[in-house]
RNA sequence: UGAGGCGUAGCCAAGCGGUAAGGCAGCGGCCUUUGGAGCCGCCAUUCCCAGGUUCGAAUCCUGGCGCCUCAGCCA
């Protein structure tokens, strides 16, 4: 445990409001244990500023709900502010609608940028007058090698690359030529501005990197204003230094990248000095989660777009019925390393259900009907029965269902020869109805040419009327159930995981990872029939169909007339368990 | 045979010279008007391997092994 004045999370509590942080462990993690020491040496003047860095080729994943929570979770917990800045020095690969979305995404999950809200772009001038000063240095030249020259002159991760031999052109030329290539003087490609720093370096960044290519691209913010565009490599550091980032947080991927960060920041006079410190990305199983990866799916329509529930997209996930704060929970839980990791998936439904458990309102539903007519219940008669919105919650409330002798409940949930264990309906077994009665099934009617089971005859006993009788009579079934009549249609869309095996890339040679696509992730159920309240649900509102799953309303597919519901994730299923490891006995 | 990282349970992850936290998964049990939820218990004599230092090593030293990243005018 670090003293108490070392850790910012005890200086600075957070308050009822704020949801649970979900570390019982209370230990701190490396980046945090970096930014106790820097402010312990006393530097930036004990600020803590951060920044999430999105480019806007694409839609947020889970992956990067990671980085949105740590950055902006540091800054709050620092009492520090995180900007968000798109990263957009690519016009080719950029769009609007990204950032839209980007922007939709990170408000849903929680943070506030507030007014912080930055584009690399913004800098653009700033940027350029950075370069001429790095070329008046000494520090950077205009090379007329072509892409396939560059390659060539780089080297191997053995061999050391050559010096171009534009490498020694005067800085007046430089200058002049730059200049000119701003001016859209050259063809695209045809020039490049390049940091002077040590084609023998063992470190491939360090091989004289390109700073500035050519493109006449229209970009989606500044349009035909620019046809030269900064890389990644030296706009991020300067764009960290111009917002005074502190601590520029990215993945493990850009590690090698650090020494040329901190040469621009060295070589220029930047006023603040950002410092990156690099983390392990998120890995998930039976997921993909690289951008070229999920564009590859939504563009060949393997999916049906960014935010088909089966996505890991945060858009998927929102629609799929997700929470901000079950994803959140989930990246506290996970933990921040620098070894490379792959999550179990379950590790997310847990998180999903628990914040689920507590929200959810409870209904009943059933998927696959089967008709059940209690025999000695009046005709005509319909019964208001009390039901409770949410045991985890009594403040929800209760709601009236009703009741009458012609029902539906789950195929399922019968059984004609019950395999040991069961303890749902069969001939001559009594269970409860859920908030109704004590029924006992007396006779089973089948479908003379299929044999299927198509209608049960049962009785009830009009004493345990709400599901209870006072002589202790012991009924371990309970099954859900949906009046005939007053049951409501609706289409119902069950999800599983997208692909079939833990490690999508798990495949034959000469496979890819799409080969391992599950081609039973969606099921779409209809005929289904729900309780007449459900006419009233509204996406984003959790559902728990009793004893089934969690479900939500459907944001694109819904219509007033026929409801469609996706599920979110089922309930944990201790029977299915038994069933299948009593299977792989047999 | 280059450089930079990383190896602690099935999966994550603490640990920072004083005798292996926690979570998920799994397995038992209790409880239950959801086979849900909740509760209780079990789950690393050992930390990639081999030597060494030390009264004492997952932690320090030496030497191996394995995995990841880098040869875009992508980010």
């Amino acid at each position: 445990m670090k003293s108490p004045e070392a850790s910012p999370l005890q200086t600075h509590p957070q308050s009822e409001s704020d949801p649970p942080f979900n570390n019982p462990s209370q230990s701190v993690d490396f980046i945090r244990e970096i930014i106790n020491q820097d402010l312990k040496e006393g530097k930036n003047n004990g600020k803590v500023i951060t920044r999430f860095p999105p480019e806007p080729n694409g839609y947020l994943h889970i992956g990067h709900a990671k980085s949105i929570c740590l950055n902006f979770g540091i800054a709050e917990e620092y009492n520090g502010v995180c900007n968000l800045r798109f990263d957009d020095t690519n016009p080719e690969k950029e769009d609007v609608e990204y950032v839209d979305s980007i922007m939709e995404d990170v408000k849903w999950l929680g943070f506030d940028w507030e007014d912080r809200i930055y584009f690399a772009s913004d800098y653009f001038e700033q940027l350029y007058l950075y370069a001429e000063e790095l070329i008046e240095l000494g520090k950077a030249y205009v090379c007329d090698l072509t892409p396939d020259e560059i390659r060539e002159y780089r080297g191997t991760l053995t061999e050391p690359g050559k010096e171009s031999p534009y490498r020694s052109r005067s800085i007046e030329e430089n200058l002049n030529l730059f200049r000119r290539m701003r001016a859209g003087e050259f063809p695209d490609g045809s020039k490049s501005l390049r940091a002077k720093i040590d084609m023998a370096s063992p470190n491939l960044n360090m091989r004289d990197p390109v700073l500035y290519r050519i493109r006449r691209v229209k970009h989606h913010r500044t349009e035909n204003k620019w046809c030269i565009y900064p890389m990644y490599d030296y706009a991020h550091p300067l764009s960290d230094a111009i917002e005074g980032i502190t601590h520029s947080i990215c993945t493990l991927e850009f590690e090698n990248h650090r020494p040329l960060y901190d040469w621009f920041i060295s070589q220029l006079n930047t006023k603040s000095i950002p410092r990156q410190i690099e983390f392990a990305r998120l890995n998930l199983t039976y997921t993909v989660l690289s951008k070229r990866r999920l564009i590859e799916l939504v563009q060949n329509k393997f999916v049906d777009g960014w935010d088909d529930p089966r996505m890991p997209t945060l858009a998927g996930l929102r629609r799929r019925g997700f929470t901000p704060l079950a994803i959140r929970n989930f990246c506290s839980a996970i933990g921040v390393a620098k070894s490379d990791s792959v999550i179990d998936i379950a590790n997310l439904e847990y998180f999903l259900r628990e914040d689920l458990n507590k929200k959810a309102v409870r209904v009943m539903a059933v998927l696959n009907p089967l008709k059940l007519v209690i025999d000695n219940y009046p005709e005509d008669k319909v019964e208001e029965l009390d039901a409770e919105n949410n045991p985890e919650n009594p403040a929800a409330g209760t709601r009236k269902i009703p009741f009458c002798k012609t029902l539906y409940i789950e195929k399922e949930d019968f059984r004609e020869d019950p395999p040991k264990g069961f303890f749902r309906l069969s001939p001559g077994k009594e269970v409860r109805l859920k908030h109704a009665y004590y029924i006992t099934c007396e006779k089973i009617v089948k479908d003379p040419k299929t044999g299927e089971i198509i209608e049960l005859h049962c009785k009830y006993d009009p004493n345990s009327r709400g599901g209870w009788t006072t002589d202790g009579r012991k009924v371990l079934g309970t099954l859900h159930w949906v009046s005939a009549p007053h049951a409501k249609e609706a289409e119902i869309r069950l999800y599983s995981h997208l692909f079939l095996k833990p490690d999508p890339d798990d495949v034959e040679e000469g496979q890819d990872y799409k080969s391992n696509l599950n081609p039973n992730s969606l099921t779409i159920l209809n005929g289904c029939k729900v309780e007449p309240s459900l006419m009233q649900a509204k996406p984003g509102i959790p559902y728990q169909f009793l004893r089934q799953a969690y479900f939500c309303l459907d944001s694109r597919h819904s219509s007033t007339e026929k409801p469609v519901f996706n599920r979110t994730v089922t309930l944990r299923d201790t029977w299915g368990k038994i069933e299948k490891s009593q299977r792989r006995k047999e």
